[in-house]
DNA sequence: TCAAGATTTTACCTTTCGGTACAAAAAGGA
DNA sequence: TCCTTTTTGTACCGAAAGGTAAAATCTTGA
């Protein structure tokens, strides 16, 4: 196999930056092909299903992040309320304390929910879960554990909403320090 | 002047609802045309601007929608915790539960954000300004009552961004019972 | 009734969209 | 070396995008 200039791993986080700013419509294959660096031969070699097939494999790069550094700590550390403290400075980490979209919340709104439905609906499906589980571990009843981790989802997705809304990033650097305060608790 | 067979006013909340389904780039002349009734002569009879001119216009009578029915009554009503239960459920019913996006919320996330980035941001800034009156009025100190309306904010919008994602709108009823229990405590 | 204005229909324009075809060019292994 | 496979460049396609122009039609007040 001949050695890959560019590698496809190397493309995905550059696309990803481009849903992000732009939106799954508005990422269009000339800006992509500028970013990137890539002809649209390049692109279709990588990526034969076009748009669709970039975009799923960002969100699969995404999850697989998360899955890595979020949720299987989540799960399976030995101290939940670390394994907390480590989501909320991840979480922090990841979006730019508030500067970067969350890619899926986006999609979420967008009209390109359908498409991506399940891998959407799974990312947070998982987030929730393994939050909860950490809750558990950590004292909480199972019930509360759930309504907490998806209280504090939903706080984080509405702050960087909120937080590009208002083009402030600090809306989201309080939201979490509340949330990890109250998870804390 | 003639009377209108299609008022202007008519068709706004019609905009309204496509750029909820489809998002600003998404709602393309045909469906518009289509949903509408009008053909595109019609539509640049009312909307010389175009596209950005229809969404302009929906932004404006979001605004005062909001403007009528949330924050007047948070900022001038006599009791503020009944203003603040009129919210909850004055919101309740904008978003249908959760099974309705927030447009502002959706193009806080897309690219368009600058385009609108003014609207957008005067949107939350007034509604958090008016929320946080009435927390002052009903005897929060002037910081708890920023932040607690801004923690409010951010989990509606977020409620609304995981509504959508899980397909669930229970999420979004959830959640208000949740703010406005916080709201009123 | 009739002129003036408001509204709609229709046809057309340019640009850009995502995507395809295919040949040229690199790159590697034998 | 040379042959195979991988990677890229270029030209092209039909469809759909947003928008324009102007004639035709409708409404209404005088």
């Amino acid at each position: 196999m001949a050695k890959t200039v560019a590698e496809r791993s190397d493309i995905v986080p550059v696309l990803a930056e481009i849903f992000r700013e732009y939106g799954f419509e508005g990422a269009s294959l000339a800006i992509i092909g500028e970013r990137t660096g890539l002809g649209k031969g390049s692109l279709y070699h990588f990526f034969p299903g076009g748009k669709e097939e970039m975009a799923t494999a960002v969100l699969a790069e995404i999850d697989a992040w998360f899955e890595a550094n979020i949720y299987r700590v989540l799960r399976e550390g030995a101290d939940p309320r670390a394994a907390i403290e480590a989501m909320c400075r991840g979480v922090n980490g990841y979006f730019h304390s508030g500067r970067r979209v969350c890619l899926v919340g986006a999609f979420a709104l967008d009209n390109v929910r359908d498409r991506f439905g399940n891998r959407i609906s799974a990312y947070f499906s998982d987030w929730q879960a393994s939050l909860a589980a950490a809750l558990v571990k950590s004292g909480c009843s199972a019930v509360d554990a759930e309504d907490l981790a998806e209280e504090s989802l939903a706080g984080i997705q509405g702050a960087l909403v909120l937080a590009r809304a208002r083009g402030d990033a600090s809306v989201f650097e309080r939201a979490m320090i509340r949330i990890e305060r109250r998870l804390l608790a």
